[in-house]
DNA sequence: TAGCGATCTATACTTTGGTATAGGTCTGCC
DNA sequence: GGCAGACCTATACCAAAGTATAGATCGCTA
């Protein structure tokens, strides 16, 4: 029976959790409210198989207690479990050695499933954590871009000039200009560079 | 027992992996040479719980294949495997509603497990696709980068001009033009957006 | 109908980006 | 010592990007 050691400082979240995850599976769940006890309690039982780790809690500083936790016990599974990082940390967190990330928007299922599925060794990140969602694209800092414009941008998304980008919408160069001009002032930046890496960053195209 | 139903044109092996699928877990593994005969053999059996079809292979048409046969079988889960597709397609996929993006680079044990997590209902992408490990970052394109070179692409990925970058860096404009200069004829692209965007692809910065 | 906004084009201009060539220093290595 | 490679600078030039202004068409709407 797998040995699992959750830590969070909300003990209301925290006992819920672990208590969902004893009733379903067969889970051996311990708790810690923060990073010290939850090192403090492993130092006794050296057989936790996954440790999951609260990202806003005492004692983490951050991704800091990730690689503390990690060094202090290698051979356990690290997992960082979050209501409020994004797809950065999320990155961060696994390339710091996590093998995995849970959100806490994660359905109760999909989380003892992701869970089943790091202790199966494999490293686990919701694949669309960070909304990935085409219907949220077109949406906020994108809405005032004119259908020529929203074109344009994604010729600048492959890096393409303006005279290229002139014969792939069968348009002469100085119009692109134009609309080059007209939306890196509605996104708010300077040059066509940083107007691909705006739009590559919110996964537009 | 999970019906799959594994569809790939490579004979050896499409048969080597359902037969690894069959002898290593509960899996009832049927399998295809190509689309059509992928969704005629489901026409007659309705039972299939994941259909995995191949990216290369006759029928598919890119990703059309993966439309159809979701549009064919609703209910049935469908992941995409390939040796060669990238991220991007692999997130096309997902965006088309694959459940699942396979890379033929994934161990054998880690497949078994994707196969487990897609059937307990959830989407898989592995979470490295692409290669985000930083050991691998300065290798390959990137390694015969001077340290000069790199620095210069790192600010070029703030979209920052060839004068913000000489403060930056306090050397002259003209030099961080030779240091781009240089570094886009090593990366083989044709200007700083598209430098921009191929490191930001590879995920380094 | 008048007006608005999106689209397109044109001319003209300045700034930035990219190339070419040449020459300088410094470090590490044979 | 001599050589190679990284790094820096200079001058010069052309191409590309971005700005400014003005005028035209089209479709929609008050």
């Amino acid at each position: 029976m797998p040995n699992i050691l959750l830590a969070d400082d909300h003990d209301l979240v925290r006992d819920t959790i672990a208590a969902y995850l004893r009733t379903v599976e067969e889970f051996n769940v311990l708790t810690a409210p923060d990073l010290d006890a939850a090192l403090e309690l492993m130092g006794g039982i050296d057989s936790i198989d996954l440790l999951i780790l609260d990202y806003n809690m005492p004692g983490m500083d951050g991704l800091d207690g990730l690689t503390k936790a990690r060094a202090a016990h290698p051979v356990a599974k690290v997992a960082i479990m979050s209501g409020v990082a994004n797809r950065d940390v999320a990155n961060s967190a696994m390339d710091r050695g996590a093998h995995g990330f849970i959100p806490k928007s994660l359905t109760a299922d999909t989380l003892v499933n992701a869970i089943k599925f790091i202790l199966a060794g494999e490293r686990y990140i919701p694949f669309d954590f960070g909304s990935n969602d085409p219907k949220e694209k077109a949406s906020g800092e994108f809405a005032n871009l004119s259908a020529r414009e929203m074109q344009t941008l994604e010729q600048l998304c492959l890096g393409l000039s303006n005279k290229e980008i002139a014969r792939n919408l069968d348009i002469q160069e100085v119009t692109v200009k134009l609309h080059v001009k007209n939306l890196l002032s509605k996104l708010g930046v300077s040059n066509r560079t940083q107007a691909a890496l705006f739009a590559k960053e919110r996964h537009l195209f």
